[in-house]
DNA sequence: ATTATTTAGTTAACATATTAAGCACTTTAA
DNA sequence: TTAAAGTGCTTAATATGTTAACTAAATAAT
């Protein structure tokens, strides 16, 4: 009984590491960090968004994702714009660079996650997906 | 397609951030990070055991264990001690304050975790436990 | 036996996680 | 209209994640 105390909790974490397996190399060459490269990813496929959406969509943060993005901003990767209704808001997109590397690293995530459908099989990958998403809304 | 590039990652995530919201707030009593828990619990169950394995049954990197290791030492709640046979290995174990520590917040852990399972449902818990086993087995 | 390789653990350097506190701007309410 | 409460983002402080380099000890190779 002991041993299932945190087990799912570890179990997700577990599984987690096991499929970055598959991208890890990719993101190593480009040197991007896991969540740096969910950024531009999300960002990529928003155009312009807000901080606090660009943060729930990518699990990060608010804290983390404002140092991100100090970071992409000074090496002229991300643009900043401050929302004209709300002076609070800040807009954020991806520079024409970042759009480029983007468009380069992308076939190659695309063709390790296929490998990884491939060896757990389609099915499979599907009912994990939607037991994941009823936990995910377990809480709030 | 492209949606989906890191989702079976992000789903990942996402969920274990959810199971971990029933435990957070004990572990927020305790002062313990999910890591330092993770690691009083383990050492409870196995009394006596090397950094190495210790590492790996917690999902947690060497250089992190380290660190937290030397808190506990000097707070009193690890004791270190050379291996005899392997002068390298280091056998770590619970003081007696933390085996009392363990005992006092163990059974709210306990009971979160049956509150979990309650509002997923065995059924699917199984489901899920299997499933992420097989992904954590696709790679070494 | 001596060197070369491996292994366990630590240290270092940088990036992110987490919580709390702070500031600026908006909205609400009295 | 103005003080109060809320919102969006940033800063700060501490802990962990991650990779690489390093030390000491054990093992393998010659």
């Amino acid at each position: 009984m002991k041993k299932l105390e945190d087990s799912l909790t570890l179990q997700l974490l577990r599984s987690r590491e096991s499929a970055m397996q598959f991208f890890r190399p990719i993101l190593q060459e480009t040197g991007f960090t896991e969540q740096q490269w969910r950024v531009i990813r999300v960002l990529n496929d928003n155009k312009e968004m807000d901080a606090k959406q660009l943060a729930e969509r990518c699990c990060i943060l608010s804290p983390s994702l404002t140092r991100i993005i100090s970071r992409f901003e000074t090496d002229g990767l991300i643009i900043r714009n401050r929302s004209e209704h709300d002076q609070r808001i800040t807009l954020l997109s991806l520079s024409d660079k970042a759009t480029e590397i983007f468009k380069e690293v992308s076939p190659k995530i695309d063709q390790a996650y296929a490998s990884l459908i491939g060896k757990l099989g389609e099915e499979k990958m599907q009912q994990l997906s939607r037991l994941l998403t009823e936990v995910t809304r377990l809480t709030p």
